[in-house]
RNA sequence: GCGCCUGUAGCUCAACCGGAUAGAGCACCGGCCUUCUAAGCCGGGGGUUAGAGGUUCGAGUCCUCUCAGGCGCGCCA
């Protein structure tokens, strides 16, 4: 609807510019917007203000000049100039009706575009590193990458979501030591444990299961361990420790605890994700880029244009020639690369397999990355304008006022199958998404557990459920209402509460297109909010069972419509739209 | 100290690349169930958009400074 009256302002203007009222000019921003209040139409263009000066006019003057030159249209009631300059458009009753027709008709559909052009989109979220189960931070990430990845696809982007695993790395090693040393202890050793170490219950489980199927296969003697925990700084004893269990374990068998450890929390990241209706096209392993050397490879190239430099041992990437504040290692003086440079190889990878936008979801502690990544695209003569990169804040939880602490390596922190357990999949999606990614959200358990007027979730849910309980009620009282022939009789809608419901509900595609390219869901929970609204009052202000056939199947083919768009708009954000509450 | 994000009603938050009288929910006050689910609806009070300048037809939105909070500034990830 937008883009028609958009088509008929820029034909008016076209005409505008053949007359020289107005200097021509190649792009011409129309901006077209949803009218706030009735009173000021449905829709609202500020062209004449912003082409006034242009034209040496005044806007007010332009703006009549605009609406004299538009075209003939049956889908405009009438045009009028207001305030400074606004030209308002109000549609004709018809062009609002028709919108119902149009929702039944597509179906689950309404509400596609295809804006995106089947762009290859890669969109990498969660991605926590396996070192312990996913917490209500990650939960989320989780939400918001697959809430932007289904509006993504729903708006024609040809979208894969890939979780990328840190299979690599010190953080790896210390999971591995903590597996390990827990499983002397179930064995009978009496070692320490690091403070340092994953404290977790479930790494004592991983360890029972270690014992369970390798039996006394990875026992050293307490002995020779007990020593190392003398010395004194925590980050190199635990060095120590997972040195002395590499050489004495031998590769192979220190590889299988590191496995046991890796595998058993991967299982747990990816049930939790799949409860939590947040699926991954693709598993993306850290490790197997430093395997099949693309890691090396990648250096050598930045090698070969003189972006690496040596310095005090270690080798040092250029960065700060992009754009980043310092040069950034990437191979440690223990030869060891850093995290940072299997990243690098990671987002060539990504280009090499053909995606033209790619996007990543970060937590916001990590926004001191993105300079070095972008510089690191530049340098490999990459297009840093690619990438995308989205910030989300923390998520703080509240138990009603009281604050929740956490921290992964305490293993004191509320996991996201907790949180789905207490609070339920539909909330948990919800609460997440309901606040712009970069605020910082308060997620407060006992508000989304309330199944009350409290609780937008069920505001939402029971606008449809109420839909859902008004057919059955016909087909008890054993009224026929036949889809094709009511939709025949949609001009019977004229109350001032179905107008609004007609108006909103024709806005559903342009909230879709918005989100999506802003990469902002809540928008869709906002408007979805406000969708249930209108129905609620409809509801209470008018009857839908009435005598009259043509009134009655009027009104029920529009929240037939509703009803559908609820349920799509749900859908996207992977919240269920129940018959029944 | 430097960088990024945030600051809107008592609380939690919206405000569509700068638009018209800054909007919702909660809380508070007052109404609506012999009628399709009251998990609902209607009405009311509540604001110097942290503060000060600036840009222009027009600023919560853009720029500068100040104040307050969060995060980051590793040869960790």
């Amino acid at each position: 609807m937008k883009k028609q009256i958009q088509e008929l302002l820029l034909q008016s203007l076209a005409t505008l510019e053949s007359k020289e009222i107005i200097p021509a000019s190649k792009d011409l921003a129309i901006k077209i917007e949803n009218s706030r209040g009735s009173e000021h139409g449905d829709f609202a263009s500020n062209v004449a203000m912003t082409l006034a000066k242009k034209a040496k006019t005044n806007p007010r003057q332009l703006a009549q000049s605009i609406i004299d030159h538009l075209p003939e249209s049956d889908i405009l009631d009438r045009v009028e100039i207001a305030g400074p300059g606004f030209i308002n458009f109000f549609l004709d009753q018809n062009a609002h009706q028709a919108i119902v027709s149009e929702i039944i008709n597509k179906g689950e559909q309404y509400g596609d575009s295809n804006v995106g052009a089947n762009t290859p989109t890669l969109i990498e979220f969660v991605s926590a590193n396996p070192t312990g189960p996913l917490h209500i931070g990650h939960g989320r990430g989780a939400a918001y990458g697959a809430a932007v990845a289904s509006l993504l696809k729903k708006t024609g982007f040809d979208v894969s979501c890939e979780y990328y695993i840190n299979d690599a790395g010190r953080q790896m090693d210390i999971l591995a030591v903590s597996v390990w040393l827990r499983y002397l202890q179930h064995i009978g050793a009496e070692i320490p444990f690091p403070e340092n170490a994953y404290q977790g219950d479930y790494i004592n489980d991983i360890a029972i299961k270690l014992h369970k199927e390798h039996i006394e296969k990875f026992v050293l003697p307490a002995e020779n361990i007990i020593p190392l925990f003398k010395e004194e700084d925590p980050e190199l004893k635990i060095d120590g420790l997972i040195k002395y269990c590499i050489d004495n374990l031998g590769e192979e068998n220190y590889r299988v605890v590191f496995d046991a450890g890796l595998d058993s929390i991967l299982i747990t990241i990816k049930n939790d994700l799949v409860g939590f209706g947040v699926e991954f096209n693709n598993w993306f392993s850290e490790r197997s880029l430093v395997e099949n050397n693309t890691v090396n490879q990648c250096i050598e190239k930045l090698v070969e244009n003189d972006w690496i430099y040596e310095k005090e041992g270690a080798q040092w990437f250029r960065s700060s020639k992009l754009g980043d504040e310092k040069d950034r290692v990437l191979i440690r003086e223990n030869g060891q690369a850093t995290y940072f440079a299997s990243d690098i190889a990671y987002h060539l990878n990504k280009v090499e397999r053909g995606f033209k936008k790619i996007i990543d979801v970060w937590g916001a502690d990590h926004h001191g990355y993105i300079a070095r990544v972008k510089a690191s695209m530049e340098a490999l003569g990459l297009s840093s304008e690619k990438l995308e990169i989205l910030l989300v804040q923390f998520a703080t939880l509240y138990r009603g006022k009281e604050k929740l602490q956490m921290s992964t390596r305490s293993g004191e922190f509320i996991t996201l199958k907790e949180l789905q357990d207490e609070v339920g999949k539909d909330a948990a999606r919800f609460f997440y998404i309901m606040r712009k990614s970069e605020q910082h959200l308060d997620f407060d358990l006992e508000l989304a557990k309330s199944e009350s007027n409290d609780n937008p979730v069920y505001y939402i849910q029971y606008a449809h459920a109420r839909i859902c309980s008004v057919f059955r009620q016909l087909t008890e009282k054993g009224i026929k209402y036949l889809q094709a022939d009511a939709l025949k009789d949609v001009s019977n809608l004229n109350e001032p509460h179905e107008i609004k419901l007609l108006a909103n509900l024709a806005r559903y595609p342009d909230v879709i297109e918005n989100a999506a390219i802003t990469y902002e869901p809540h928008q869709l929970a906002y408007y979805l909010k406000d969708l249930a609204n209108d129905f609620h009052t409809y509801y209470n202000a008018n009857q839908f069972i009435v005598e009259d056939n043509k009134i009655r199947n009027a009104r029920l083919t529009l929240i037939e419509a509703t009803r559908q768009v609820i349920k799509n708009g749900l859908a996207l954000l992977s919240v269920s739209a129940p018959e029944v509450m």
